[in-house]
DNA sequence: GTTGGTCCTGCAATCGATTGCAAAGTTCTA
DNA sequence: TAGAACTTTGCAATCGATTGCAGGACCAAC
């Protein structure tokens, strides 16, 4: 900046503000300035704007892994949603930062906000770190989650209705005529244990009894999933219908199935949970539970950005709704 | 920095020492300042850090959008290859900063990196922006780009082998004995402009003339690849197979297809060009050109750190493989 | 007691911008 | 023509770290 200003022949002061389309310089000079550091390829060095004016139009989105350390940022899930989270910040001119915090000690949030590499935070998934993000919160507004809505939370969330999407999606299988439901799916997560919720109030609505043997545990990689349901048909478990936490799941699933011989929909009905992109292309064409990422990556944006400028926002869940598809029959 | 310093009875140089493990300072001392770091949930600043050391410990990957502004990051080829680039970064503890580039202006890349706002740039796809390119990598070192080998090319790339890719795919369908074959691209990309090299070259090879008629252009989003296979069978043009230049293209084209009542492999036969999950879970299984995303990644991200230390590294063109699956029939 | 060597520690300069404040220059008013 | 009011400019402090260099403390050897 001072080779430019030696060049236009005033003060690091004046380029400054010509840069910056400051009032306080003539229209005039103004322009000869920007022509001159056009000319000589001169930009902003953003890490001295940074340092001086604190501000660094940047986004951070941080994955914390909790949960499943191995969980990688190509997970279709998440790259989904990351897409349109990523759309609606680059449209508005700030850079996109994604950072994924494998084992995420004590006080990471805290601590990552203290560095100051971004003006604001999208956490995506609480993981376990809910009373983590819940005290990184507390002196941090700008800061907004992907995740389930929990008691006690006082930071703001926008995520689906995971129990009544799960309640649906149960429901659909319900009116299939099936009465032994496998749950597949991670009830570590907040979300997917909100789903379970929605298993069993269905299946108590309906006068069914919750059989423990049917609750499978299973990862969000898949390959658990897969290895739960070829143990169920290994150890001769009758179940005709899976409710998979995930699409992904959902998949595995299927797989697990078809190589046993056994048909989807007719022998054992199938649902997701998502309505990934991957969903609508699987054989059988997947029926699942469609959450809408593309309005939620934009509530997320809209909200954290309103509170950069310092307004409170209230946590938001969006409806879901059952896509029905080719993988759950019409009617035993 | 100050008040831990004065909390520790030490100077900012010790402390800023004692935190960056310095030898200088005796283990005991440094314990300490690290402990009453911790204690009062101090983290070194990045700003004045990145100032004063020049290092960002961050990675940008940039998408120019040269040729059709309207593409997303939310578009599956890309978020899938960004994927794995983003694990293989972050399990060099470095940051990513994801940058799309709607309308590229001349010298944004040469300014993008004069901002300093990190360490090292992958540029995903050349778009248009060949010489633009060439003309930062002069300057700059630690550079790689995903997309073709062209010529003149003074930069570092990594990239599939598209004219052997493309060949391989059109040998299937010829062996598939189909004779009238289309191609779905937008031929303004370097990459798709040697899939369509490679498709003229094995149809010359198989000594079919080429026929302009069925060369169609096609945009990443699909939405004209469908509207341009509506259109010739509307016209009544006599087509037995499809080569579509990525899979995204392929799947809004056997969509197309079956809504017109077309039986896919039987009348028409479909081969894409990715390997997308997509392709494996489409209906029927889309037979196509498999590129080895992870390990594009894995090599992009190598040759820069390499780039990052000084060394010079080649560009790599990478193994391609058909992968059968249903949409080609075995022969007509 | 002097010299020479280690081992620690802190002063002060530096990275590249932004901005409050004061001064200089210009125009307008009485 | 003096004084007020306004416009334009630059000085210098500041953001929060890092690091070369000098100096102090301590010890051993002669």
């Amino acid at each position: 900046m001072t080779d430019i200003a030696r060049l236009a022949g005033v003060s690091t002061s004046t380029v400054s503000r010509a840069l910056a389309e400051s009032a306080l310089i003539p229209v005039k000079t103004r322009q000869q300035i920007q022509q001159i550091a056009a000319e000589h390829g001169y930009v902003i060095d953003q890490r001295g704007q940074r340092l001086r004016s604190s501000r660094t139009r940047t986004i951070c989105v941080a994955i914390p892994l909790g949960h499943e350390t191995d969980q990688m940022i190509s997970d279709p899930f998440f790259l989904q949603l990351f897409g349109h989270i990523a759309d609606e910040i680059s449209s508005r001119h700030y850079d996109v930062l994604l950072s994924r915090i494998p084992s995420p000690a004590p006080g990471w949030l805290s601590r990552h906000v203290q560095t100051q590499k971004a003006d604001g935070y999208i956490v995506v998934g609480q993981s376990d770190q809910h009373d983590e993000i819940n005290q990184a919160a507390r002196a941090f507004l700008p800061l907004v989650v992907w995740g389930a809505h929990l008691p006690e939370q006082a930071y703001c969330s926008v995520g689906s209705d995971n129990v009544g999407g799960a309640r649906a999606a149960v429901d659909a299988l319900l009116q299939a005529g099936r009465r032994r439901i496998v749950f597949l799916g991670a009830s570590s997560l907040p979300e997917i244990q909100m789903r379970l919720r929605g298993y069993t109030t269905a299946l108590e609505r309906a006068g069914i009894a919750i059989v423990d043997e049917l609750i499978q545990p299973a990862h969000f990689t898949g390959d658990t999933a897969l290895a739960a349901v070829q143990d169920l048909i290994a150890r001769g478990v009758a179940f005709d219908g899976v409710f998979a936490a995930s699409d992904v799941i959902a998949l595995s699933a299927l797989r697990a199935l078809q190589t046993s011989g056994v048909s989807v929909p007719e022998d054992v009905s199938v649902i997701g949970f998502d309505d990934l992109a991957l969903a609508e292309h699987s054989n059988p064409r997947l029926t699942t539970v469609h959450q809408d990422l593309k309005h939620g990556a934009a509530a997320l944006v809209e909200f954290l950005f309103r509170r950069m400028n310092g307004e409170e926002t209230p946590s938001a869940t969006l409806p879901i709704r059952v896509v029905h598809r080719d993988s759950v029959s019409l009617s035993k």
